[in-house]
RNA sequence: GGAGGGAUGUCCGAACGGUAAGGAGCCGGUCUCGAAAACCGGUACGGCCUUUACGGCCUUCGGGGUUCGAAUCCCCGUCCCUCCGCCA
């Protein structure tokens, strides 16, 4: 959400910035409610200054016993009371229209993201390591988990559903060690504080990470319990503060967790998706930030650096993207997208992003701190990336790695957790 | 799921329907070489409005209602506690 009376104070330069978003963006609507609103607040707080000195006299004449002057001046206020009802009515009703408006507007993109629509006006940032290049022709992950036994979507489905995933003996066991390697990895080197949080999220929960209203129909959604199930553990760490103030000292606060993830992929679907590549549930640790306004950009940066470290332990192939303004999430300031290299596909894939949300999140959620003793709280920004998903990684690393007899090498950081150092055929 | 009890500031804690006591803490001061103690003063976080003032309005978990006036009465909800039931 952004700040309404900086929209107010600059509205021109607000609305062009957003149009490099969203070009529909008119801001015209929004002023004139607000004008309206804070021209009747006036109006109404005046007659309630009145309202509060006539009532303090009805408390006087009745202790001094003047009853029936008492009763003169209560029937002379119920006119003043009903007018003042009306209008704050109505103060309400401009004050749900406004908000309405202001929900769905987008954040402000930092000046340093590249202006386009376009989603393949991304800029590429750097490359790690050479693309793979095998001499024989790559299998597709789904061809090499079938012959090793790694996954089962047939028996998922039954279970669940299609797009649901099944990880069976190795392909459990791999599972399992990225999940495993991802968390001890950030635990222990880059520091952060490891959460499990609750995977079912209220509305406001939603509502804060802008999870809500706008994407409504890619959460799943619990009715009876009104509870959405966590479609990113973002959502989930954006509200571990939420209405809190924070004290300076303790920023910038990193926390990570994991957490299986669920999502609709309502409309979804293709050859390319095929596997792992997109499925109602996969897995991922989630890195997330509080900071203050001063340095959050420095942390994107850092926090970029700490999900790239897991894909070069992995010994992965890939690059950083940095997203134009009209391919990031709604409440991203500047985006990092690292893909990674599908051999079969010959293609990169998005396994992380990492963005900075600045107070979007924060505005929504009141989340605060205070920057100095005596002085009033400000938000924080919020920054979110994954370290990194683990569905899409292992379509990776059984591709990258495959041998010409299907055989699968397990990179050096996994061998501890797999106690082997190839996937052998069942 | 059922029955009770509760939620007031940083904390504790009061308030016949008449406009948020008191204490601790914190901040400032007096005293002191300095500190502690004592004493004096300040202290409702926070938000909104513009005529930026010694200003006004809102704010007793949230939302509605009754009333001239609600922390207080009524309704709905959230969270916490106790008991019963169920249960990994």
């Amino acid at each position: 959400m952004l700040d309404l009376k900086a929209i107010r104070e600059n509205p021109e330069e607000i609305e062009r910035r957003l149009k490099t978003r969203d070009p529909e963006v008119t801001l015209k609507p929004l002023l004139e409610k607000d004008e309206r609103r804070r021209r009747i607040l006036q109006e109404v707080e005046g007659l309630k200054h009145e309202r509060n000195e006539a009532s303090e006299e009805v408390a006087r004449l009745k202790r001094e016993g003047r009853e029936e002057e008492a009763q003169t001046r209560i029937r002379e206020l119920r006119a003043l009371s009903e007018r003042i009802k009306q209008l704050d009515d109505e103060v309400s009703r401009l004050e749900e229209e406004i908000r309405d408006i202001l929900v769905r507007l987008p954040n402000l993109p930092h000046e340093s993201v590249p202006v386009s629509f376009s989603k393949d006006d991304k800029v590429i940032v750097r490359e790690h390591k050479e693309r793979p290049e095998l001499p024989f022709e790559p299998k597709h992950h789904l061809e090499l988990a079938h012959e090793r036994g790694l996954l089962d979507f047939p028996r998922a489905a039954r279970i669940a559903g299609s797009r649901f995933p099944m990880y069976v003996g190795w392909g459990a066991r791999l599972e399992m060690a990225l999940i495993q390697f991802f968390w001890d990895f950030h635990c222990e080197k880059t520091g952060y504080i490891p959460v499990l949080p609750p995977y079912l999220g209220n509305p406001e929960s939603m509502f804060t990470a802008s999870q809500l209203p706008k994407f409504q129909d890619d959460v799943y959604y619990i009715e009876r319990d009104e509870l959405y199930l966590n479609p990113t553990a973002e959502t989930l760490l954006c509200n571990l503060h939420r209405g809190e103030i924070l004290n300076a000292e303790e920023l910038p606060l990193k926390y990570m967790a994991y957490t299986a993830c669920f999502r609709r992929e309502a409309g979804a679907a293709g050859e390319e998706e095929r596997g792992l590549i997109r499925v109602h549930q996969f897995n991922k640790v989630e890195l997330f930030k509080f900071t203050t306004p001063e340095t959050s950009f420095d942390e994107l940066e850092s926090l970029v650096k700490d999900a790239e470290a897991v894909l070069q332990a992995l010994e992965l192939h890939y690059r950083v993207a940095l997203l134009p303004t009209g391919d990031m999430a709604a409440q991203s300031a500047k985006t990092y997208d690292l893909e990674v290299w599908i051999p079969s596909q010959k293609r990169y894939y998005e396994v992380s992003s990492c963005s900075n949300c600045t107070d979007y999140q924060a505005r929504r959620g009141n989340i605060r701190y205070r920057p100095a003793r005596g002085e009033k709280p400000r938000y924080v920004h919020t920054l979110n990336g994954s370290g990194l998903a683990t569905s899409r990684l292992m379509v990776a690393i059984l591709e990258t790695f495959q041998e010409p007899d299907g055989r699968v090498r397990v990179p050096e950081a996994l061998r501890d957790y797999l106690k082997t150092d190839v996937i052998p055929p069942r």
